[in-house]
DNA sequence: CTTGACTCTATACCTAGGTATAGGGTGCAT
DNA sequence: ATGCACCCTATACCTAGGTATAGAGTCAAG
């Protein structure tokens, strides 16, 4: 698969691909003849980690540090182990926080009676934003 | 409680109150005869709310959404709600996101017996990153 | 009554994460 | 054989979210 397509499928600009690469968060590429770059199926899955992992709150080089792990050839089990130890934290407690913030706005689709305008809407008070 | 104060309390620089303030994200505080800032007790909350809700991938923008609700006086029911639905369902997503990294990692730890370097981590290929 | 730690506004600067553009090649369809 | 859609590299530019600096005022402690 060529790079418009790949892109076009993963809902991402081209130069994002590109991107991706010079920061190592994508491997290169085989090259066709025409020194087009030539994509695997899988590569898909890559540029979607990517992208998922962005929308938790992950940031360029939080994901990089994950991907290195594979690279590496000779990685140590106990520095893999760390590693996914401090994610799996960050993890929950992401987590955590989306959670409360789902009940309190859940409280407020549950209290909100507010639609007169007469009064401040109780349950936005309680979220206190 | 003066700037200084209240970011060393949250963790964040004085200059980003400031920014948050000027972006509309905090309400003006009252000021002292001098001209400085007085914050209440609970704008700590707000400024953390601001904070978490980074963590786990909301732009100010999005946050600002949120927050101006809760400062227009006649804001409907209806418009209260759409907008607290549309957020849990980007907070599902996100929590749905987030439980999946948590198993592969959790897969990782529980299947990595690669401290021999002898072969490629089968957990992290089939983490495929 | 001054020194040091704090505050103010305004403005400039910085990093992360892209996105666009210029100038050029590829390759298939007409 | 040429036009159109695609690709290449290199470089410039952009937005979000801060962070730093300059120049000036505040104020409690010595």
């Amino acid at each position: 698969m060529r790079i418009g397509e790949m892109a076009e499928r993963v809902g991402v600009n081209i130069q994002t691909i590109r991107f991706y690469e010079r920061c190592e968060l994508l491997r290169k590429p085989n090259r066709l003849a025409s020194g087009y770059r030539d994509y695997p199926e899988d590569a898909l899955r890559r540029v979607r980690f990517i992208k998922s992992s962005q929308e938790v709150g992950f940031t360029l080089k939080e994901i990089k540090e994950l991907i290195r792990l594979r690279e590496e050839q000779r990685h140590s089990g106990a520095e893999v182990r760390a590693i996914a130890e401090a994610k799996i934290r960050s993890i929950d407690e992401k987590v955590g926080l989306l959670k409360s913030m789902r009940e309190e706005l859940n409280a407020l689709l549950h209290n909100c009676r507010c639609g007169d305008g007469q009064a401040p809407c109780s349950a936005l008070v309680a979220l206190d934003i």
